[in-house]
DNA sequence: CGCCGTTTGTATAGTGGTTGAACTTATTAA
DNA sequence: TTAATAAGTTCAACCACTATACAAACGGCG
């Protein structure tokens, strides 16, 4: 943030912002239309497209017979060929990985259900960097240079400056104090929880209009449960990069002890273990299990399950009335494996926000399921990186020439 | 967020750049320095600073004959005489205004205490508006030209962008949708929460290295219980400027009835009636009353009182371990009349953060009283006005030609 | 069918801000 | 007195933008 602005960082900005401008429109854009939206002039803009094409990131369409008089113009769209970003997953029960172009647009996905708690965390990640293999001959089959990779983990991450990091822990996986290398092959890697990622997921899915920065919480319901952050747009990382720790917040002082030491924390009301409890049917050997369960009961009306999903409902609305009292965020979604629960959580969830926001009366925060589901950390992932190189379009072209 | 970058923005960055250097750093700097510093060149720099002599925002000191050899260096300084900011509080029991420098100093306030619970918003708005003409005089006779003026109100505030606002309600001075005017006279007047504004001030308080960007929650402890947040070095303020709601964050879902209408909030624990309620001396008409009360009592070492401030001191820890977790800030600041009661409070908070704090075996929180105490919310509407000033040079280098 | 008006996109000169190198200034060390 | 050193200034060059003019590609109209 301290650094000096020279010519040359002006050009990057421009760069940026007349990529995220054809980005974000549903539409194709010409040169001038670009022009009237940024405030640049067309010769700029042009000269701007110009270098955009080159690079690859951008594409010019055939000129559509235009509506009204004058010269037709030349529509602007994201490449179908540029840059493409590889997004993998290690989680409890899978791991995945995707591919997504310039527009988000998901070209490969796979997914590998394995059990990963009784492995070893090195078998695992060897495990994904095959997949990423996988992934990547994909990419380069359709034509794709990949940008590079991101890592969703869940757990706490240590993320490096230039890839790679550190898994402090990872309670559900097994994990502790787990290195993570910095790149794949020739792909820098990228580590960050599961549920920052998938908030990005979420950010991109419901990327609009390029002038608005929605603010929301994202809340990943899986065996523990996250939170990724999303402030004016921007994905919030905490200062060490550990925020959203949202299972752990305090119910009830005096509750049922959690095993991260504390008593009453979230997971011990809204995890899905509590859940299956909560319901009376812990412990029984019945298939399916887990997620599956808990959905097949609530759709068959199960009494018990009914008011144990009240129950989660109601707790993980307290929690989240906190944080919107804390952050004054617009919205709040269910994501995870709440996205498919969120018929039978979003009353009791409602309920809490209403009567505990203080602000609840003058602008209520809007509770909403993922569009994108349990996919959305994948594809959040490999938007992450996609991300990127829109938002930094002149580092993209630096490393082409 | 949106706006195409044009040679001027350029400049503008540059002098912000150049001006924060001078500002953060505790000694004065040679233009060589500055140019060592930010990575532009001196030649740069010199015309730069050149700007902002002439604007009256930094000043040339004379030449101190260095240690070594070659030429001396001219120390280079913001200006006592560059312009001030007005800073304006209404609270529950006074009124108070303040000038602050361009270094932060404080150069002249006042308090004035008045009883504003039974006195109509208007009364209020109009007392602190002399007091503000009072302050302003002062600045006028010594030479500082005024910048602006910010009001920190106890209630939630709805900010309009160019100066003054709304207050949709102020519980503690009993305000409901009262409207701020844009203006005092001929300053722009911005409104803002009194938590914001203390945050603020202890940002500017503790800023020491300008490549550090502190991320803390600052509580402050006034008959209602707000927080500031900043995030990276800067004041989060929520979609709506509504962030911070403190006091109302759960700790017992079905705790006592608050008078927001939800149950367990952390005003019916921590507030200061609370307090006085739990050490059994509410209702007396003793003298003295409020914060006072309790700091006598504890000074004595009353078990009741001690007891008291012990349990509040578990549910602010048990709310600051939600927030923690949630942000992952580096630290937690007990300000308003925490600041005073952090020696019987901190251990409780910091037992509450160490059990519940996920990550606190990697990185704990750091817990201290506020640096400023209760003069935080004053000096920081002044130092906000000076803020921007600082962070905007060319802003305020416009208005003088 | 040809001309005009309209809009898109490009070319060209001009402007503002930064760089880099040379130069001046002020001081210490020898 | 001279050499070395560092601070600050001057000036040509450069780069990215703006403004203006112009070429290109279309519809509308007589």
């Amino acid at each position: 943030m301290d650094s000096p602005v020279r010519q040359h960082s002006l050009r990057e900005h421009n760069l940026a912002l007349v990529l995220r401008r054809v980005a974000t429109n549903p539409r194709p854009l010409s040169r001038a239309d670009v022009a009237a939206a940024t405030g640049l002039t067309r010769a700029t803009v042009s000269t701007l497209v110009d270098d955009l094409v080159a690079g690859g990131l951008l594409a010019e369409l055939e000129p559509v017979p235009r509506a009204g008089v004058g010269r037709p113009a030349t529509g602007l769209a994201l490449s179908p060929h540029g840059p493409c970003g590889l997004g993998l997953e290690i989680n409890v029960d899978y791991l995945a990985a995707c591919v997504t172009d310039l527009s988000g647009t998901v070209r490969h996905q796979i997914v590998r259900h394995v059990d990963q708690r009784d492995r070893p965390a090195g078998d695992a990640l060897a495990a994904v960097a095959e997949l990423a293999a996988e992934a990547a001959d994909v990419a380069a089959a359709e034509g794709l240079p990949v940008a590079g990779a991101a890592l969703a983990v869940p757990g706490l991450v240590r993320q490096n400056p230039h890839g790679g990091g550190h898994v402090h822990v990872a309670p559900n996986l097994g994990w502790r104090d787990v290195p993570v290398p910095a790149a794949l092959g020739a792909l820098t890697l990228r580590v960050e929880n599961e549920a920052n990622l998938a908030a990005l997921g979420e950010l991109q899915a419901g990327e609009q209009d390029p002038d608005v920065s929605p603010s929301f919480i994202y809340v990943s319901g899986e065996v523990g449960i996250g939170a990724g952050i999303v402030l004016d747009g921007q994905l919030y990382r905490g200062a060490h990069g550990w925020s959203g720790e949202f299972g752990h917040l305090t119910i009830d002082a005096n509750g049922p002890r959690c095993h991260c030491g504390a008593r009453g924390c979230l997971e011990q009301y809204a995890g899905q273990d509590a859940i299956l409890r909560a319901a009376g049917v812990a412990g029984e050997d019945a298939v399916p299990a887990g997620l599956e369960r808990i959905q097949r009961l609530a759709q068959a009306a199960d009494p018990a399950m009914l008011a144990a999903l009240g129950a989660a409902g109601a707790a993980l609305g307290i929690a989240l009335a906190g944080a919107v009292n804390l952050l004054d965020v617009d919205a709040v979604v269910l994501g995870g494996s709440y996205a498919p629960l969120a018929p039978w959580l979003r009353a009791a969830v409602e309920e809490e926000l209403t009567t505990r926001v203080i602000t609840a009366g003058w602008s209520p925060a809007e509770v909403r399921a993922s569009a994108l589901g349990p996919e959305a950390t994948v594809v959040g992932a490999a938007g992450s990186v996609v991300r990127d190189v829109l938002a930094h379009p002149a580092a993209w072209l630096a490393t082409l020439s």
